[in-house]
DNA sequence: GCGACAG
DNA sequence: ATCTTGTCGC
């Protein structure tokens, strides 16, 4: 019993239902855990995916140790669903609220969408940004009814000084293809984009590619696009430039920030 | 010491 | 991320 999109659990399985949380198997510190409630007997699985860091020490190591299972593949080309990721967060900072949604990547019509209320795991740190927003995220994809053959994060993937950003993180956790399309550069320099929509410029980083500079509208400022887990940079962009073909940011990070931003500004719901 | 620094 | 008005352009 496990959630479809979740990655081998690496510290064991958790059942409780309304009962005490037990941990079946190896019983990490500080794991993360995710749940998800069968549909059936309303029991509570959880999966134990990783050993959550308090420290930016610890989250260093994490990282450290979490790189090696990044998996370089061509990945699917043409998959039939994407799924965008996005966070929000309130004002006073310590609420947040996460989507998953998951797109037909024929006719970018929603298939699957889920929200889920929470707060940040991790302040701030540029770096290690991911350990803010991965809890929540895992949970929200536990919840998936359809399975998406492809992440699509809010961020970089090996864009990033240790060379495992969020959608690396988020790939290797659920093993699934991802990468990431960012707003602005986290490392890295490039070449001048050309003006037309699909122009890109190798991001570079101590001396190698580690995403692509994509313009994904003429005359707009462009996207950076990385690779996270199981895909190539080209199909990467490829499919970027599919998701948006008329906005700046792919679809499905639209829709993402749309259904977030929502839950967060109605009333409070639960989200069971 | 002074910037840069995903979201 | 979030706080914010108007403005330029398809």
């Amino acid at each position: 019993m496990r959630a479809p999109h979740l990655a081998d659990p690496l510290g064991g399985i958790v059942t409780g239902g309304q009962g005490k949380p037990r941990i079946h198997g190896r019983a990490p510190p500080n794991p993360l855990i995710v749940t998800c409630v069968t549909a059936g007997d309303n029991t509570v699985y959880a999966a134990v995916v990783e050993f959550w860091p308090r420290t930016e020490e610890e989250a260093l190591a994490t990282q450290d140790a979490l790189r090696a299972r990044v998996v370089s593949a061509p990945g699917p080309a043409d998959p039939a669903t994407v799924a965008g990721l996005d966070v929000a967060y309130d004002d006073s900072g310590d609420r947040l609220s996460a989507a998953v949604v998951v797109l037909d990547a024929a006719d970018l019509t929603v298939r699957d969408l889920v929200t889920i209320n929470g707060r940040p795991a991790f302040r701030y740190v540029p770096g290690l940004f991911a350990f803010r927003e991965v809890p929540a995220l895992m949970a929200a994809l536990a919840k998936l009814t359809v399975r998406p053959d492809v992440l699509v994060c809010d961020g970089h993937g090996l864009a990033h000084p240790r060379r495992f950003g969020l959608a690396a993180h988020l790939g290797v956790l659920t093993d699934l293809p991802s990468f990431g399309v960012g707003k602005t550069r986290l490392v890295g320099e490039w070449e001048p984009v050309g003006e037309e929509r699909g122009s890109r410029s190798a991001l570079i980083d101590e001396g190698e590619t580690v995403g692509a500079v994509l313009r994904t509208r003429t005359g707009v400022k462009p996207v950076f696009v990385s690779v996270g887990h199981r895909i190539a940079l080209d199909n990467a962009c490829a499919l970027t430039l599919r998701l948006a073909p008329r906005h700046r940011l792919p679809e499905t990070t639209r829709a993402a920030d749309r259904a977030c931003r929502d839950l967060l500004s109605r009333p409070a719901r639960s989200c069971g």
